[in-house]
DNA sequence: ATGGTTGGCGTCCAA
């Protein structure tokens, strides 16, 4: 079975490629980064659980690749996130979620966007926020992102590692997974009324838009053969604000980076953007 | 079948 949702056509001068990945360590798979670049030639590219200090970040590789801009908020051991662009970024910032200090935010403005990179916390084992603390603060973080979410006034990109599934066929199986942290009705629910809180458009799904083409984007470690298994889940997204919609070009899940050796357990997420269409920077 | 694997300044934790 081909899992490659549909292939990009050829990245032509007035697109603007964007990539969303849960790299599960830079420095671990620095080559696989190279690997991205190679093929599919992304002007910005987001990170996600990149488990490297900015310090020890391996910027001069992006610079050497061409990705000049960079805004990093790095942590150590834990989390993590990145935007490296070919294209300059302006007004980095970062926002401290649930006042807890963990690098799982940050954002920039580029191509005539605001670009907000996320790393939602996966929320543990249990999903009972009375007897789970990491339950409980994924809840509180999907909250103060629907209070963000109501707060924004300009056209908006927003992606990252959401660590919801939330359609029926973002998962393998909904019936099993219903009560399984990433597919629960409770935080469905949180991730819909963020949904709700700004005119965002679903942008992968949006080019497979009959629901009942099963999407993902992460595959665990520990299947056996997880091609062969295929019990995947789509954790991955890039919302943007619906008045970006005329710029939509194409999109797809880069499921040939799961497939290499040492792979991180999250594919990449690509969205074709038309220059043309998008608000001047 | 409640297992299984991965990365990190790590000898367990979080994913």
């Amino acid at each position: 079975m081909d899992l490659t949702p549909r292939p990009l056509g050829l990245k032509s001068d007035d697109t603007l490629r964007l990539v969303s990945w849960n790299i599960n360590s830079v420095r671990a798979r620095i080559h696989h980064v190279e690997h991205l670049i190679e093929t599919y030639q992304p002007d910005v590219i987001c990170l996600q659980e990149t488990k490297a200090m900015d310090d020890v970040f391996p910027s001069k590789i992006f610079q050497k690749l061409g990705y000049e801009h960079r805004a990093l908020h790095g942590q150590k051991s834990h989390h993590g996130v990145a935007t490296l662009s070919r294209i300059k970024h302006t007004n980095e910032a970062k926002i401290n979620w649930c006042e807890k200090g963990d690098a799982r935010h940050v954002q920039v403005d580029v191509g005539g966007f605001e670009l907000h990179n996320f790393y939602v916390p996966a929320g543990g084992d249990e999903p009972d926020v009375t007897i789970n603390e990491k339950f409980a603060h994924k809840m509180q973080f999907l909250a103060e992102m629907e209070t963000w979410a109501g707060s924004l006034n300009k056209p908006t990109i927003m992606l990252g590692d959401l660590n919801i599934a939330p359609l029926e066929h973002d998962v393998w199986s909904h019936k099993a997974l219903l009560k399984v942290v990433s597919h629960t009705p409770v935080e469905v629910e949180a991730m819909n009324r963020i949904f709700k809180a700004h005119d965002w458009v679903d942008a992968v799904r949006h080019f497979y838009d009959d629901d009942s083409t099963k999407l993902y984007t992460w595959w665990s470690y520990r299947a056996r053969d997880w091609k062969a298994a295929n019990k995947g889940r789509r954790l991955d997204h890039i919302w943007v604000s619906n008045s970006l919609k005329p710029a939509l070009k194409d999109a797809t899940i880069a499921t040939n980076l799961r497939g290499v050796e040492k792979p991180s357990d999250h594919a990449p997420i690509i969205l074709d953007l038309d220059k043309s269409k998008l608000p001047d920077a």
